[in-house]
DNA sequence: TTGAAAGCGATACCAT
DNA sequence: ATGGTATCGCTTTCAA
């Protein structure tokens, strides 16, 4: 077994008072007692229990990441920034994953009010319509961050982006490219950014003249069933020309809907979708995409969290952070036939 | 504050001792009370403060993973079958990423060392050559596996693939597509499963004729650097006419160097790399790879650390665990040039 | 500057 | 079947 303070205390004909205070650097500590016990402490490799001090600081230097999957280059992107400022805050970051299912969810928050974590960033499920759960466990009073996929009824703080006006930007993009019927492809109904994209969408589409019917077609969560409703969709009598993919995953679902279709892309159907594909500028034909600042939101949901975890009681915070997505287009939404000149942008 | 066992034990008149072992459904504990003790946990939104159970049974229900990056699909998908196995034992998982840095990957050994958690996984950095940390920490008796990147002077747990025999296939496979010349990238000179991928390369090499010189080229962790370093690679006297990449960004950072030298892949040169990339039949043009079962190897990583810390003293496990990749050619190491048929191959 | 002792919350041994 | 109590390892108040 490891060797603990009441063995260094033993060692050093000192108390484990002393030793604690000693290696934390307390300043009613002589420096000669200090050296001691530093260089036992190293000596013997001692690592403080981290469970007996939590246990008696109530403080367990943890946080908990609650998303929906993570083979998902925006959350993916987003653990990077939250992982970095936990790190230079000392933190340790517990990785729960719900799958997009909301038993999970319930489950794991259910979970979280044990104080396993001073804290919480959450990206709820595409099911999460309600939030008993969530209200509950944001009463217990454990600092609560939302990101992207936000709950918008709880009153903490939220990281998102301007998804209404990129889904109107999106929409647009595609009618200025010349489309006359554009699908929106999403995966929840319920989901705040999903309606705010889709808002976005609908707006644009009343707005632009030639736009006569929204096509709202809603998938599942298996990529192998979206990519057929996605061919149904395009041998449907009257297919759209333009499709507006509210998740990168139904995009590449689309190329290859369209690929056993021979459908080509940007000639026949114009593609854009929301992504964090590192790919994106790579594919035939490189799509266009509206991009999440993903990396800059989960820093950001952490700094949020950890300002909120060492918040004097009657401190305030900023409540509703909206970072800006980014439209690039690419030949997918291209007026003319993808040429044969390569894709530089990245 | 959340309530307490010694809270319901007064609410209910009885010892924690009882609670305690009512709501573990010990048998001697009479069912009338047993129903009473539950249904005010339940009320009370009871949940058992993991820091002190863990505290006493030195057991803390939790796994460290440390791997070195986690926007990399291989990862992800290995921490989709780490979760899947963790989340039904009941573990819970802190997720540590070293950046490819050796030193963080020492700090956090050296912290894991505490008790903190009950088993590690890990992924060593590419720096990782000096291994006294990971010695170190293995000889603590915390339960230790390693999946991909292992580790292997220390006798521990270790998930693998067939990684010479996957180099010696993909440089096969390039010959037989026709290469001359072929160029072998890579991101680390120590790691054990760079070395076997190589020597994979280099008996190909030596074993074909017309194979006269290897080119081995080491890239950094850099992507932009990267591009430049396979820019100056193909403005060579005499650049290579394939590549094979050992690790998927790499392969990426090739498709940009060529589309910005106008480089027809395929063409003028053919590549193949390891990759887990759901887009790599879509890519223009689609990526020839060998893919590794991340899932599966992260399935069977946690199975295998799970089966230790439960083990029995004397119990032996498997040590070395070998799964085998899949080689799939596509269009980028075509013999013939690129048509305009779609890439159907998931 | 240092030590003694209480206590964080749950568990498990020893009683009854 | 239930209760009393020591204990896990560390922090912190109070005392010296």
């Amino acid at each position: 077994m490891a060797v603990n303070l009441k063995q260094l205390a033993a060692e050093l004909q000192l108390s484990t008072s002393t030793v604690s205070r000693a290696l934390h650097d307390s300043h009613e500590i002589s420096e000669e007692t200090k050296k001691r016990v530093r260089a036992l402490a190293e000596k013997l490799g001692y690592q403080p229990n981290p469970y007996a001090s939590s246990l008696r600081k109530h403080r367990s230097k943890t946080i908990a990441l609650v998303i929906p999957e993570i083979d998902n280059n925006f959350f993916t992107l987003a653990i990077n920034g939250i992982e970095d400022i936990a790190q230079t805050k000392g933190y340790h970051v517990l990785i729960y994953l719900t799958h997009e299912d909301l038993q999970k969810e319930i489950a794991i928050s259910t979970h979280l009010k044990s104080g396993r974590v001073d804290g919480i960033l959450m990206s709820v499920t595409s099911e999460t319509s309600n939030i008993d759960h969530l209200e509950s466990l944001y009463k217990t009073g454990i600092p609560l961050v939302f990101f992207d996929r936000v709950c918008e009824s709880i009153p903490t703080a939220k990281i998102s982006t301007n998804d209404y006006e990129s889904g109107y930007n999106a929409t647009k993009h595609l009618f200025e490219a010349g489309c006359k019927r554009i699908a929106y492809l999403q995966i929840s109904e319920t989901l705040s950014i999903s309606k705010k994209r889709l808002q976005g969408y609908k707006d644009a589409v009343s707005e632009f003249e030639g736009f006569t019917e929204e096509m709202i077609v809603t998938c599942s969560n298996s990529d192998e069933l979206n990519v057929e409703t996605i061919k149904k969709l395009m041998q449907h009598d009257n297919p759209p020309d333009g499709i507006f993919a509210s998740i990168e995953k139904l995009a590449v679902s689309c190329y290859y809907a369209c690929n056993f279709l021979n459908i080509v892309i940007s000639d026949q159907l114009k593609i854009i979708s929301f992504s964090n594909l590192s790919t994106a500028p790579l594919l035939a034909p490189s799509l266009s995409t509206i991009t999440q600042p993903a990396f800059e939101m989960g820093k950001k949901a952490a700094e949020i969290l950890f300002d909120i975890i060492e918040l004097k009681p009657n401190d305030d915070f900023e409540k509703n952070i909206i970072l800006k997505s980014t439209l690039v287009g690419r030949k997918s939404t291209a007026t003319k036939k993808p040429d044969v000149s390569p894709a530089n942008s990245y």
